[in-house]
DNA sequence: TTGACAATCAAACGTTCGTTTGATACAGAT
DNA sequence: ATCTGTATCAAACGAACGTTTGATTGTCAA
């Protein structure tokens, strides 16, 4: 009879999840090949069709085993803050700015994550349903209503959705189009300019909600 | 090797660019073949290295030939302003955002306007320079200008660089992130939806610069 | 020890890729 | 009529791609 997994610890796999997410963030599914993973994680060529059945399917499990795993640890201060009794404007807005520009993950994951979740927005593949519908929008509705409880006034259901995904936009653009930011701002992504980007798109978004005015 | 003479109207070569710039935006340098774009052209296979001598050219083309051409008649309803006495900011916001959103091109040339530099802001390949340099730079600088000389006080450059890129940020995600913005707002992009938008981004971007308040 | 099974390996598969080649058609100038 | 150069064409090139194969390894249960 078929026993349990006799070897639990697939080194392998993990590896090859490591390296293909490393690789798909940094140039795209189709800029990258089986040979370039199975080298980057020193295994067979063969090792990515042996675990995975395909390409396609090593991609999909990428964002299944890895994105999705870091999108719940970026979700996590969220989380906290909506449990709180009372929350302000703009702790919601900063949490949230602070997620993606500061965040729990390092300085790499958190640049791979925005780098993927880009790249299916731009050009929506096999994995965008899964990020759209089952994290994309989930998280938005969570911002929306998090916000709208820490609002002093009812807000339109419509227009507090665009004012997340305005919010949503800049923190996203801050992150996958850093040659641009710097090119025009002439700053590198040092700590400092990430606390700076930090304060600038709180105070933004907060006076756009018509919160604290003027500067 | 084709001498690169001006001929008459080379009608081919005209083919090649508009079919390849359609497919570019579409899927994205790597996801589209020369031959792909060669029989959407009509045209042999061997046309793209005849008149561009590789794939690659082909693509920067794209950018010199087609791409700038249109971001110039982008920019010229912002040029007709900035030559215009008094301006308000509401104006400058206003006019950025309708450039991108209703603008002077057909709604497909717009999208394919935006999906070909999101493109290249997300991983910049061969093209970035060509535009980070010598067409978003100017741009935004120029957009930071006249905002400045818009509004009723003066603002740190700094700060007022980050303000243009927040505006620059929404404008381009709310063309090139589509899917996502009709997945949360369950709106599809048609013309009222569109005019919505930039009432958004404009009133979102003034109480951000802090001008009018609440809502 | 033996048998079964999961994992790894080198090698090859067929396909598609960008590019090159050599022939051909056709234009205007001499 | 001949020459000259541009443009187009079918065909083929070598390289790289994702995938498959069959042999080989190591491990554990019987």
């Amino acid at each position: 009879m078929p026993v349990a997994k006799p070897t639990t610890h697939d080194a392998t796999r993990e590896r090859l999840l490591d390296e293909a997410e490393k690789l798909f963030a940094e140039k795209g599914y189709n800029a990258v090949s089986v040979r370039e993973i199975t080298k980057a994680a020193g295994s067979n060529l063969a090792a990515v069709n042996y675990h995975f059945g395909s390409k396609e399917n090593l991609y999909l499990a990428v964002f299944r085993d890895r994105w999705r795993a870091r999108a719940e640890k970026v979700r996590r201060p969220m989380e906290e803050l909506a449990r709180q009794e009372k929350v302000t404007p703009r702790q919601v807005v900063r949490t949230l700015a602070q997620a993606f520009l500061r965040g729990p993950l390092t300085a790499e994951e958190r640049l791979r994550h925005s780098q993927l979740i880009a790249r299916e927005m731009a050009s929506p593949g096999k994995a965008f349903d899964l990020l759209a519908e089952g994290q994309l929008k989930p998280a938005m509705e969570q911002h929306a209503r998090l916000l709208q409880r820490a609002l002093p006034y009812t807000i339109a259901e419509e227009r507090l959705k665009l004012i997340v995904l305005s919010i949503f936009s800049q923190v996203l653009h801050f992150n996958f189009a850093r040659p641009v930011v710097s090119l025009v701002t002439g700053r590198s992504y040092d700590a400092a300019f990430i606390e700076e980007l930090i304060e600038h798109i709180t105070d933004f978004a907060l006076r756009g909600l018509g919160l604290e005015e003027t500067a």
